[in-house]
DNA sequence: TACAATTGTGTACCAATTACACCATGTGTT
DNA sequence: AACACATGGTGTAATTGGTACACAATTGTA
């Protein structure tokens, strides 16, 4: 163990030598009756997109960071928000420092800087959304899953990692009371399923699945107006939700 | 978007805006023969253990750092590590901020920084380590789990968030592979599952499940020496059980 | 040689998942 | 009004997976 005077010493240095830059880098999943997109944003400047970010000042809780910079980019809050990998490769910014090293001096250069970034990912539906540009950009759009633009710097590795994780948390967690409205067909929370996983469902077995989670309340009224038979309305039971969400929806060994 | 004179400003202000610390808190479970322990550190000036840490260097990927870490205090490399979480809550340091207040300085109150640490776990066998302490503390030694002491700062949180996520992750992601001797007999991997989970599990079953994963290979010989019948030796499938770590032991929807 | 402890293997049972059949309901066509 | 058609609601058989337990085999020891 150090002395007073080297710890001294220690927390001095080290207040300069461990000094990160914390970003933020949000994947932000939109649904809306059967489709699947990614909000994006781009500088005129480039070609390449990138995603929702932004930095975590230092009073802020990284949670509120998050919550932060969703809103500014969405204009809504209390977005579902799940925290999936951190990204810490040195080479992350190389793209950036190279790209400015003419531009700025190397003091001034903060990409010369070493980045972490904290990956979320966040569902919402994306006619509540209005996508608003950052400093850094002129376009912030929503992108279609099956029409992915050129990605900046490792957005691509975080974008995929996002999906995988969306993808393997839907079998543990439960999903959707943000994403549709109040009151719900079973069809419809089906095709949020389908959406996401890409693939089709049986639909009887979904149900019967669905149900058996008991996070959802059959109510009496059903959904006239298709051109078929009328299916029943169901809501969230929020409680029994929040619990799922907590417990997940499966026991292991 | 900002001009480009606004922009040279604001990245000369965020250099000093939003740096933060950076550390790495590692949760090193230790098992041996139906043990299982955690690594912790104390020092002789405080009541208070805690987790095996460092500072992320600005030109190190953070793998390396947490593999760096653990070398220093363990002795060992190529350990199993696992990222869980990040910790970011900004009153995380504050009871080393009251401690250090009156001793240090304010600009030399490291602790009056803001501090994210990225959780890992890591699953070593304890025989194989020699504990060294860092330098910040005297003892470094393994505590049991049923006999843990008070922890500092958030480390209790980061403790049990590691072994709720490593107790799910027995569910996906076969493990054992740097915990088991080469050779080893059904019953010495249940015996690390069972101290794991913390319960018994019926050895016919789990004998069945886990030949099913396909990641064993059975062997000729048996263990003899134990003053009952032999049971066989396997080995791991080094091919499959890298397969079985990427893609999960389970498929879901 | 009998016994205790432990391992190897089989099987009956229950729960969950899958696949599919059949009926009900609302709309448009004739 | 009769009918086809698309879709939703419900039931059920077949399959798979997990749990509980029975019984035979092996090894060292009394």
């Amino acid at each position: 163990m150090l002395t007073k005077q080297e710890l001294e010493e220690f927390w001095a240095g080290a207040g300069k030598m461990y000094l990160n830059h914390i970003s933020i880098d949000c994947v932000v999943f939109g649904f809306h009756e059967g489709q699947m997109k990614v909000l994006m944003l781009k500088s005129n400047n480039e070609e390449a997109w990138y995603l929702p970010g932004g930095f975590v000042q230092k009073q802020e809780p990284i949670e509120n960071a998050a919550d932060r910079i969703l809103k500014e980019r969405t204009g809504i809050d209390e977005i579902f928000l799940q925290q999936f990998h951190v990204f810490g490769d040195p080479d992350r910014s190389k793209v950036h420092n190279e790209m400015y090293k003419d531009m700025l001096p190397a003091e001034k250069n903060f990409f010369a800087q070493r980045f972490i970034s904290i990956g979320y990912y966040a569902l919402v539906d994306f006619f509540n959304v209005i996508p608003t540009p950052d400093d850094f950009s002129e376009v912030c759009t929503w992108r279609d899953l099956n029409d992915l633009p050129k990605f900046q710097l490792d957005h691509e590795l975080i974008f995929k990692t996002a999906l995988d994780t969306l993808r393997l948390q839907l079998n543990y967690q439960p999903i959707g009371y943000n994403l549709m409205p109040k009151e719900f067909t079973m069809p419809e929370l089906q095709k949020l399923y389908e959406t996401i996983l890409d693939k089709k469902l049986d639909r009887r077995n979904f149900q019967r699945r669905m149900l058996g989670f008991g996070i959802l309340n059959k109510l009496e009224a059903t959904r006239k107006g298709g051109a078929h038979k009328a299916p029943y309305l169901y809501s969230f039971d929020l409680d029994n939700y929040q619990a799922a969400l907590k417990e997940g929806l499966k026991s292991g060994w």
